[in-house]
DNA sequence: TTGAAAGCGTTACCAC
DNA sequence: GTGGTAACGCTTTCAA
């Protein structure tokens, strides 16, 4: 049923269904009530298409959605779902290829150019994203979930990263450990490089060299873990703490040490990070995992909150919000063994 | 820029450019060549919104997020995207809330009635899904991806679950396993009915008694295999093998086996079903994971393949496609024990 | 092979 | 407070 024969039906204007139905503050109480009780009863519903058509807003929000995002793509989105469910705003997923190809942008372009989309967040940007220039050049609204060193203003939104590693570093510092490891995520990203930040201011605090084999990039795989774990323990100075920058990559750590023969929290120390997940929990890790701590279904709900703003007209460049994340020390870090390992 | 100065421009209709654009037969190849080389350099682009309102065609496709999903959904709409990037349609995510609600109807009728997408698909049916009966009556085409019990007549996609746990079962009996615990998913879903059957038909096969103390149903995570597989373990009988439902509760019975000091591969055999992830991968685990395996990521393509195909007109009661799965042996499933534990 | 004009189902401006 | 009507930007008959 479309709204002319609808408005008819009901002995009304179709102005007056569509003000009524859309919450108009002219139309009479009376006649709303009497509108929205017929809808329902009649099953009468806008078409989207003509609305958007007529409104020139697109009704969805755009997700780019990047091979890295992986295994935390479901939370982060079910957040934003919570804070958009019920609206009138869609989630429209944008799958892209690999980083920072020019087919990468072309997406955002077309994107942009179709009016799909009424704003788009990116995520894990590299420190001069192209695709931050991109849509500011476009205008579309956006934010991004990370940060990026870019001049373009923007809105963002962002755990510290930089303490992420610093407190987990500096703890096992205090606990006195000093070959400590940090497996981080793939190096073109700014939140890796300002973890690999934080893992050297800690260490300098302390005047502790810089020792770069003790520190590896790669994507958030056990894989990735076990690989570099295996590789370090077996070392003649094997190092007696990891930094890991995700709890696959802890998997992984406490793998290798399992292989080896060496027990986590008495052997080797890790404290990783962790977005909060329903499938895989720290504190049921064996030995219970010391994490940095920080919901990423939390940013995914106050993302799409930032958004709803910035469609209200919320200036983009005073959206700039940094998160703090919880250091949850747990069994699996544990003051450094007395005697060095020979 | 619109059609309309667009064709004005480069001095012809509307309806020519129209046509030259959307790849109609009449037009000049010629004139289509023109028209393509002038959109593309004075960068015209239709309106999808208008597009949609004129052909009455949503231009895309709805994928139903239940709870259910979480880490396997990145994979799953990967595949989707990679048959569907370049095509004209987008992906929209609907997500849901608890499952079976009233509400969960709703929104499926909200998404028919205001054509917001031309097709949906929906995973993890339940024996007799109502979500199933709901867009049959609504008349979108739909497919899902698993099985349901329904007599309305439906497009689907589904592994053989029952096979799963069949053949990881049959391979552990064997090796001479005889108390072999099941953790499946929760026991509403199809999914999980099936691989209740697979298994018990294994032990028929047998004549081996079932035992509903060996069996466990629950999310799949890894604390769900820990739970369980650490009560199991410590029985007066204790089991000597595990079928896992998933990567996550294989990891929980790892961890449990590991914390009673029992190693698997030798104490204890594990058999676990793998969809495939980039991030967790059955044969770097220690010991490696002997799986049966089929990609989440490959049905997600076919999924879309199949979907297109519906939208050309085949018919959704002809689409009935059962995947077989591959059992990889390695090394987490070795002969049971020669005496059986007191 | 090309073009004119009538939709597609809303919203929003301007009268009443 | 309510109603008529011109957009919104495209597709698609129908005519030429």
């Amino acid at each position: 049923m479309k709204l002319k024969d609808f408005a008819a039906q009901i002995g009304l204007s179709p102005t007056t269904v569509s003000r009524a139905l859309s919450g108009y503050p002219e139309v009479s109480d009376k006649t709303r009530k009497r509108v929205e009780a017929e809808a329902a009863r009649l099953g009468y519903h806008p078409d989207v298409n003509a609305v958007r058509l007529a409104t020139g807003r697109a009704g969805a929000i755009g997700v780019a959605m990047t091979r890295a995002g992986d295994y935390q793509f479901s939370e982060f989105i079910n957040g934003m779902a919570e804070r958009l469910s019920g609206g009138e705003l869609d989630i429209l997923l944008i799958p892209m290829g690999e980083h920072e190809t020019v087919d990468e942008l072309q997406v955002f372009r077309r994107l942009a150019q179709s009016r799909r989309v009424d704003a788009v967040v990116i995520h894990s940007p590299v420190p001069d994203d192209p695709r931050i220039a991109l849509l500011d050049r476009l205008k579309i609204p956006f934010i991004v979930h990370g940060r990026s060193l870019t001049t373009v203003p923007h809105a963002w939104l962002d755990i510290d990263n930089e303490a992420v590693t610093r407190r987990a570093t500096d703890h096992l510092l205090d606990l006195g450990h000093r070959r400590i490891c940090l497996i981080n995520g793939p190096d073109n990203y700014t939140f890796a490089r300002d973890r690999d930040h934080g893992y050297r201011t800690a260490l300098q605090a302390r005047r502790i060299a810089y020792d770069e084999t003790l520190v590896h990039h790669g994507t958030f795989s056990d894989e990735t873990g076990f690989r570099f774990a295996s590789t370090a323990l077996s070392k003649q100075a094997r190092p007696t703490a990891f930094v890991a920058g995700s709890m696959m990559t802890a998997l992984g750590i406490y793998r290798a040490a399992r292989s080896l023969g060496l027990a986590v929290g008495s052997d080797i120390s890790v404290v990783a990070h962790d977005d909060v997940f329903p499938y895989l929990t720290a504190e049921t890790m064996t030995p219970a995992l010391s994490t940095t701590r920080s919901s990423i279904r939390a940013a995914g709900r106050e993302i799409a909150d930032l958004l709803l703003q910035m469609l209200d007209g919320r200036k983009p460049s005073d959206i700039a919000e940094l998160w703090p994340v919880d250091l949850i020390l747990r069994d699996s870090s544990r003051p450094a063994p007395k005697e060095p390992t020979p």
